[in-house]
DNA sequence: CTCGCATCTGACAACGTTGTCCAGGCTCTA
DNA sequence: TAGAGCCTGGACAACGTTGTCAGATGCGAG
């Protein structure tokens, strides 16, 4: 096993970070710079002996081209950012891999960050990703404002938006039919016999989740239902206070007979309170959640394809970037509702 | 809503892509080219009049600072790259996800690609991140054989390798302790009375896999138990032949009793296949899974912290950085059994 | 009023690569 | 054998930034 471990050889003042540059390559080869340069890069024009002697040299030398020089030189970096909030949700997972791979489909790099839900910090993020002058952005906004990004629209940074719409700016958008989505879920509770029916969802500052209470109060206004104030709950998503809310709704004199659950987090956190619960409460959640059909009873949800959100965004950007594309759109794709058992048990009134 | 839609301005033949540079803020401030840089900087000895206008221009051309540029005289990028297997893999969000958070602290932004269990695919993106400049490098391996870093570590690349240790070279290693997960998981099978215990996982090149192999056969040497071959399926993951190789450990004149799972994809086809027997099967899976303890029965697991590996992963990388750390190191984070029911059915003979 | 000093500013080179362009050597033909 | 044309290789500038260093400016003191 050779000896990679002689850190010492890389501190501060020794030859730290020094690397071989086509310079050095080029003399070791005794060929010009530029002759080095058509190597690396496959051009034609250069003899095969001389290709095989400057071939030597790289990997004698270890080289391995600056691509921060070719970026500065090239104007283009060809990598795409990716703005999500957080990358350990299961819901943004497959979304980053989808967009990672149409990335890579056309060579090339996907730079992710989290924004942790925080505006100011997807701001920093986005910008920072322009600093390095990514070819497109892909941004799960936080904030509600993307004014910021004008400049960067203006310059070229082709972007797409996703999942929720980008605030104040005129710009691509994929998202998730949440209104209808939530509407038909919730009709169904209704569909089952359900008039008294909860909602828990995140704060209405976030646009999918004012769009799913939009669908919850449109299916229950459909029904003729007049929802009390006690039935919704919003912008709580920490189990704690999902938690609390949902014993609310549940207890008092005339408790809910079902739920609806704004989304994969707070659908977990109910599944657990529902199962103490003496009598069976109907639920329905909004986003699949793995082993779903493996609880008792089974989970109703109204199911959002996060990797088909990721993909068609990314085609999207590309096809901005290929110049194809020209009026910015707003593309919604539909939710699907998959019955498994806890949206069809009867009110237990 | 200020119109943004123009994409023809950016169409190729107008000014598409042009940018603002120093140059331009400069001569729209009247002052030198190092004032600017000064101000961008925040760099001292600037008068704040001068700043003022600086800035102005700066603000009203939308100017902002090309890191390729900055990466190149400087020669730190101030971003490290993260290599794994699968985005979308619930095992690696948080891992991920925590090694940006140290990276964040370390004020550097975080690059990461999927390998998709691909050695070659692993190699291409690592070295594409060398390319970048990228100040340091996590690994989660696919491959073996890791020399191909060689001349990226001696150029200074900090790397340390993840989940699994690297191949043929000497470098900072943080993983789990698989190997005494799984002996501690089929022991406490054992404990509940089980002998004849199969074993489901992942092809034995895999370090992480042959590793819980080896747990696995220790644990049943310990009892005295002889492993019979029909009870062992190994480099099976995906779901239809892991449901093929339960159901026949599950078939047979001598059925297994128990079953231990050696991760979490092969856990979930396990705890489907399981959930259609007729009599009650064991089950304890290497890896936690969400809601494991709603399903009927709960499922005994040997957890890891894959938050906590990322992270000290992270902070191992950047203490290389600051020169710190001197000698390569294997680092084991030890596993957790939780026990929830599945594991603790007894043998039904 | 002049000198010295401190403070602020700008000219210039360099980072490593690629695009442009020209020189030199070769082959082929007349 | 001379001229035309092709092929290979190299010199040089440019990309946008930062570090170095020297010049300019203003102020106070002698």
């Amino acid at each position: 096993m050779p000896d990679t471990s002689r850190r010492a050889d890389r501190l501060p003042g020794s030859r730290y970070g020094t690397r071989p540059t086509m310079k050095d390559v080029a003399a070791r080869a005794g060929v010009g710079l530029k002759t080095v340069s058509r190597v690396v890069n496959g051009e034609p024009g250069v003899t095969p002996d001389t290709e095989r002697r400057v071939q030597e040299a790289i990997d004698a030398l270890g080289f391995r081209r600056n691509d921060s020089a070719r970026v500065l030189r090239k104007g283009r970096t060809a990598s795409i950012g990716l703005v999500l909030e957080d990358l350990a949700d299961p819901f943004y997972g497959p979304l980053s891999r989808a967009v990672e791979e149409v990335a890579r489909a056309h060579g090339a790099l996907l730079i992710n960050g989290s924004s942790a839900e925080d505006p100011d910090r997807e701001q920093e993020l986005a910008l920072a990703l322009c600093a390095r002058r990514v070819d497109g952005l892909v941004v799960i906004p936080a904030g509600d404002d993307h004014r910021y990004l004008e400049p960067e629209i203006r310059a070229g940074v082709a972007t797409v938006f996703v999942d929720r719409p980008a605030g104040k700016i005129d710009a691509d958008v994929v998202l998730s039919d949440s209104y209808g989505g939530a509407r038909d879920g919730v009709a169904h509770l209704i569909a089952h016999g359900h008039r008294r029916i909860g909602f828990i969802g995140d704060m209405p500052r976030i646009h999918t989740a004012a769009e799913r209470l939009r669908g919850y109060r449109a299916a229950m206004e459909d029904a003729g239902i007049v929802v009390e104030g006690a039935w919704t709950s919003l912008g709580v998503t920490d189990p704690e206070r999902v938690r609390r809310a949902a014993e609310e709704m549940l207890s008092g004199p005339d408790p809910v007979t079902a739920i609806f659950a704004g989304n994969n987090r707070v659908t977990v956190t109910v599944i657990r309170v529902l199962a103490e619960q003496a009598r069976p409460v109907a639920l329905v959640g909004f986003d699949d959640i793995e082993l779903a059909d493996l609880l008792h009873p089974g989970l109703t949800v109204v199911a959002q394809d996060s990797a088909l959100l990721g993909r068609t965004a990314a085609e999207r950007l590309f096809r901005q970037l290929d110049g194809t594309l020209l009026a910015p759109e707003r593309i919604e794709l539909p939710t699907r509702l998959i019955t498994r058992g806890s949206g069809e048990l009867p009110p237990a009134d």
